[in-house]
DNA sequence: GCCGCATCCTGACCGC
DNA sequence: TGCGGTCAGGATGCGG
């Protein structure tokens, strides 16, 4: 399940790939993906034919490829869409949603989702950021998150701590896994209400939230094949490092309590019942 | 305005 | 073997 990390991977195979290139078509081969793209693929396709990716960009879990100043192509992954750069000439998968052409023969640029959550769209850029993301907050790595409003917004919240971290409009790029980790980390229950959190517990949170997201970027960005920029869910990170997610009856490394898993949101969450104590 | 739930979707997995 | 049920997940839209 691509979160920051996963997309960041995938953003820096992009730069790699892409940066540079110009598309000579645009295929849609699924409605769905372009759901977000009012106009239609008609419309998308034209917007992208003979337009040139000058960079890579992200904010949380949205990744955009600026066509200039003014204008992108913004894609969100979802549950298991992937961004693929293959070569022309290879078979074309079975969940293919978009295929991107280039004037210079090279590498397709394709958008594969078999969930079909993830969509990509263009779009116009106001302050080098995509209109339709403009009310995500910015993620914790980027110089415009500020650890001191985030802390004043959560605690004027009234509701679960884990809700709020997967609020995007508080803190983008956190999704369950990296939730449940963070919350691990900073030894707090999912169901704590935010108005009871201290500055100083908070601190710690993003401080959990930050060094979580860092160690599984460091592994994600070297489990993927250079020449295939590739998002999935069974990178070694995932078997080697969570100390919570998916970890169902298993012995919390800290205290070797079962962690326990709990209904959360029509999904899952896991904690450690000693170490994270349920509020009151 | 804020909060929280249902919804979209497909394939893996489980039990019968 | 095959079938039906359950689960996984992010963002959105809507009801309370």
């Amino acid at each position: 399940m691509p979160e920051l990390p996963e997309v960041e991977v995938v953003r820096r195979g992009l730069e790699q790939w892409v940066a540079g290139r110009t598309i000579a078509s645009a295929e849609v081969l699924h409605p769905r993906a372009i759901r977000r793209h009012a106009p239609g693929a008609d419309e998308f396709t034209s917007r992208l034919k003979d337009r040139t990716i000058v960079s890579t960009a992200r904010r949380g879990k949205y990744l955009w490829l600026p066509l200039g100043q003014d204008d992108a192509l913004l894609a969100h992954l979802g549950m298991s869409g992937q961004l693929l750069v293959v070569a022309p000439d290879s078979p074309l998968e079975k969940h293919l949603r978009v295929r991107l052409r280039f004037d210079d023969g090279g590498n397709d640029l394709r958008f594969v989702d078999q969930r079909t959550f993830g969509h990509v769209m263009y779009t116009e850029l106001v302050g080098g950021v995509p209109a339709p993301i403009a009310h995500i907050a910015p993620d914790p790595f980027e110089p415009a998150f500020d650890d001191e409003v985030f802390a004043t917004k959560l605690r004027a919240k009234h509701t679960e701590v884990k809700r709020a971290l997967l609020d995007q409009s508080l803190i983008s790029g956190v999704g369950n896994i990296y939730a449940d980790e963070a919350l691990w980390l900073a030894r707090l229950h999912w169901a704590r209400p935010t108005n009871t959190l201290t500055r100083p517990k908070i601190a710690e949170l993003l401080a959990g939230v930050r060094e979580v997201m860092a160690s599984a970027l460091q592994q994600g960005g070297t489990s993927f094949d250079s020449l295939y920029v590739n998002v999935n869910g069974e990178s070694g990170y995932f078997d080697r490092s969570l100390e919570a997610y998916g970890r169902r009856d298993l012995p919390c490394s800290r205290c070797g309590t079962p962690i326990r898993r709990d209904p959360f949101m029509n999904r899952s969450s896991f904690s450690c019942p000693r170490c994270q104590r349920k509020p009151r």
